[in-house]
DNA sequence: CGTTCAAATTGCTGTGCCGCAATCCACAAA
DNA sequence: TTTGTGGATTGCGGCACAGCAATTTGAACG
């Protein structure tokens, strides 16, 4: 199935936007669209086929399973993100639907040709994985050695950032976009110590809670290591 | 100073290995070589040059400091590896040379043109950046709620695997690259219980240790997680 | 409006890692 | 040889987080 780009809803923020018309819609031939249900998985770590795609709408989580079965959260992947294997041929983490999710699938050899033959469309995703690169080690260094607190609290920081129009302004009133159990895997905690910690800021002033998702910032200054 | 490419070390490694003679000689105009003693900084966290490199010989650690003065330990670079910002303003991370190192560094905005010229530059630095964040991840997955039994024994088989020739096979005696108190830092432990794990792990019969640095893995079945 | 069930909260107890401090060890210099 | 030095090891006490269990919350449904 092919795609109307124009109507895409990340058309001018995805790895595909930095292409001329012409050229979106002959990659788009390339690629299909997928829907995924809230917890369904796209790609699973280990199977064998080499595919990509960006995400149109929802939001999904790269996940890995250790040896004892607990799962860790790696990363989260927002609208127009990029996930999966162009090169490699074989899936090295698992990727689920956090909520129900809208994508644009390419095979892997597939995107492989499309960038051979759209020299932007590669620094654009070279851009695109840097930043993933260093998201990924903003994570590492938030949860290397620091106390509960500060992980906690640091993610909220983070959450609120993705939640406003810029990336350096803080939405002072946000939805997580994820469970407790979620966050904690995220932040190898545990879900016990992340509400005890969300409880405590509350009980500072630092923020108010609304509903099970909801959060308010009401002084940011108080949170540990702003 | 213009870089002589005939005799680089990992002329066939690293991301300008896919250019041809002309175009790397080309490349090589608007690098220049550096050396940097044990310890010293190549970027530091914060500063506003875009500047990258690759590495010729040595060994770099990729480090963020947190707010109590903590060192975390995001990426250890091997030699072919490159680092630093291309696009981004200014540095997110600090590195440091772990040993005596060679670079061959370019400024930021020389190395974007370059780019722009060679598709096929970008291509390579955009599979590299993968694997980096691919390494990034497996840290990330290894530090998430594993034991410090877990993480240890994780990091041995990791570093025996680089040691090796090929990257799934296990080298039975090597030498540690990175002193305890950089393994703990990375590890997200503290130098006192990575010593206390390898002194389980050589009571157990798992490994022996030979000097400071040195490790022999006698049993790796004994190890957990293996 | 009540019912239902998963998710979240809270309390309690055990423990694994941290942090400090005292050695110990290997190596280098005198 | 002695002395010095930096890293590594070991012991010990404290605390932050994990793990379990009971309870509460709140969102979706009839």
């Amino acid at each position: 199935m092919s795609l109307a780009c124009s109507t895409c809803p990340v058309r001018d923020r995805a790895a595909c936007s930095v292409l001329g018309e012409a050229e979106r819609e002959e990659l788009a031939k390339a690629g299909r669209t997928r829907k995924l249900a809230k917890g369904e998985t796209l790609f699973t770590a280990g199977m064998s086929a080499a595919s990509c795609a960006t995400l149109l709408s929802g939001a999904l989580k790269i996940t890995s399973t250790d040896a004892d079965g607990r799962e860790r959260i790696l990363s989260l992947v927002h609208p127009s993100g990029f996930v999966g294997e162009m090169f490699a041929p074989y899936m090295r983490h698992d990727v689920v639907a956090l909520g129900d999710s809208e994508l644009c699938v390419f095979s892997g050899p597939a995107f492989a040709e499309a960038i051979d033959r759209y020299p932007k469309l590669s620094q654009a995703l070279l851009r695109r994985t840097q930043e993933d690169l260093f998201a990924s080690r903003e994570l590492l260094a938030l949860t290397g050695n620091a106390s509960a607190e500060q992980r906690v609290s640091g993610a909220l920081l983070s959450i609120s950032r993705a939640a406003s129009d810029s990336p350096c302004h803080l939405a002072s009133r946000f939805d997580l976009p994820i469970s407790r159990g979620e966050l904690a895997d995220m932040l190898g905690l545990t879900i016990e110590t992340v509400s005890r910690m969300l409880t405590r800021f509350e009980r500072e002033g630092a923020i108010r809670r609304d509903g099970k998702r909801g959060i308010e910032l009401v002084d940011p200054a108080l949170l540990p290591l702003s």
